[in-house]
DNA sequence: CATGAATGAGACTTCATTCAT
DNA sequence: CATGAATGAAGTCTCATTCAT
């Protein structure tokens, strides 16, 4: 199965914009790492910012799509946080260089990029406040300000990515998401 | 009272490569900032990664020196956790350009200088670690992995950042620390 | 016939480097006279000390081929000492521009390139020695320091330099070889 | 004695432009090895240019007054030519920092210094061809080509500058001079 | 007179982008 | 479609020179 040329691009735009960073990396060795000529991304890609944005684009409609399963309504709200919690964890791990990336190069993404990425993530956290919201309502929450459970939720599943792409920590994604889970849920005091 | 020429290109460093990041960042802008002709950088900093580096180191020394207070010892684990988040919290607060840039930037982080931040951030850690496991030796705090709640409480700290930051989220720091600090200590659950 | 891009950089650079000097030569009129575009000349050459030195180390070469010709050992020492003259005479005239250049320029030569001179010149000088030691064994020659002799000659090579090449001075190089071996072996006295 | 400012710098300017070349040489550094400030040089010279013209122009004044000694009209060619030699090697052999400066950095010559230095060569030179002419007219010397016989003999003074400054040959002048003489004047051969 | 902090013109070099092959 | 040689805009940094003290 051959791969198409876009494709390969794509590929070599990840591993080399997130090993040097989107200011470090260079035309030429994208090229050199997607085995093609200099020239030919220009094909599909009419501009070095463009092609880092297609990329970053693509991964995180990956990410979006595998942490938003639409078919948890069902399940009581600590079981629908882990399952967010544990996706998340295994995507960074999966993709660490991505992530890596998403986190610290941010002084590249334009007006528009910036803007669709506060989309996505509003609307992820839309789901998480709807979450919260319901449990307070069918009493399996406290009642607590949604925005601020919110912030501290998000904020925690961000929290698992430094240790797991930086420092390499291993640990099993469904223990840690069980574990985080339980502590948010029944608090840290005995 | 009379700047001194370094404080001034400091401060100029600082807002310019927090609003444009270190890549975009032009010597000749951060010059016209400081009120200073170009070469004028050039007898207080020997290039621009080094302004940078200087710029942020300083700027890191006043963040830990704030968040680590020494005079805490005796209070209770809860009061101190809240402690900590709030003086993050106001930091974050009263320097917003400066944390996004902390964030965003780390590309040019070299060697040197990002093993001064590990280090840093390991010894705040620690302490947070500490705090941790004196709280279970006390009972104050039920058995947990110390890494695991470690993780969290750091990335709840962090998590702050983003609203503050980014989106202008206006709370009392007060609030928020009593509010974060509350939930991690006693969950979510009813 | 076209030139390879190389070749005519270089020759650009004999001019420019020539007429002008390392530090006065800018890489932007050396291209101009390339006829190329300024960054071009990076992809033949890393720097402009390089190209200097590359430059440099093609054009000594070819002087040093032409003014070591292997064929000579037979004949005795007075015609052999005109070939060697009327070599440097005639690479002289022909090559007036970088002959200035390698006088004048040399606080550009690095630490290798000096060295190659010099092992080059200490090559050419001790078949000078040799030829006249053999002279005196053959007893052509008078007994006298060759050390001296040695200097005296190389000298007098040189000396042919600064009339031809900066005053213009136009005699047949077959005459002036001729002339000035005659009046080293024989003497200026009547 | 105190020295004057001006010739304080002129000293370092020697020192400075002789070890670093003229285009490597910091006005700056010129000024440290002078012990004084930057500024105070420019009370003195209008610019680096000048002072390294009026340095040169100094030091070439005290070469030419010492070679051209007036008082030895009467000797014979031979015992005259030996003097200029003499005086030519323990000039350089004295000023060897400052005899490699005037063969390397020609590149600085303006216009102006170097038609001075010209003129002061010619009428040099002129003086040994007036020595030669008188030689042939008292029947010292055979008929030769004046012209060839000057560039052989100020060739061969300037042939003495490389090896002793460069190389450090150490040898008497008095020596030196007698034998370079007599083979100038009575040939290489037996 | 003396100073040295400040300046800014100008140099080298990089690298995204183009286009003839 | 694919290529990579060629390009030139733009950035960092140097250092002679100025001028307020």
């Amino acid at each position: 199965m051959k791969k198409g040329k876009r494709e390969l691009i794509l590929e070599a735009a990840v591993h080399v914009f997130s090993s040097k960073g989107y200011h470090n990396a260079r035309m030429e060795e994208i090229a050199a790492v997607a085995g093609i000529g200099k020239g030919t991304i220009y094909e599909y890609f009419p501009s070095k910012l463009q092609l880092f944005q297609d990329m970053l684009n693509k991964s995180l409609q990956v990410y979006y799509q595998n942490v938003n399963p639409e078919e948890m309504k069902q399940l009581p709200v600590e079981q629908r946080l882990r399952i967010i919690f544990e996706t998340h964890i295994k995507f960074c791990r999966d993709n660490k260089e991505l992530t890596r990336l998403v986190f610290w190069d941010s002084d590249v993404f334009d007006q528009e990029l910036r803007e669709w990425i506060y989309t996505q993530r509003q609307e992820k956290e839309e789901r998480v406040v709807e979450i919260i919201e319901e449990g307070m309502a069918r009493g399996e929450l406290r009642e607590l300000d949604p925005m601020l459970v919110k912030v501290l939720l998000t904020g925690s599943v961000a929290a698992m990515w430094a240790p797991i792409t930086l420092d390499g920590w291993e640990i099993a994604p469904e223990v840690l998401a069980r574990d985080v889970t339980d502590i948010l849920m029944n608090g840290l005091k005995k």
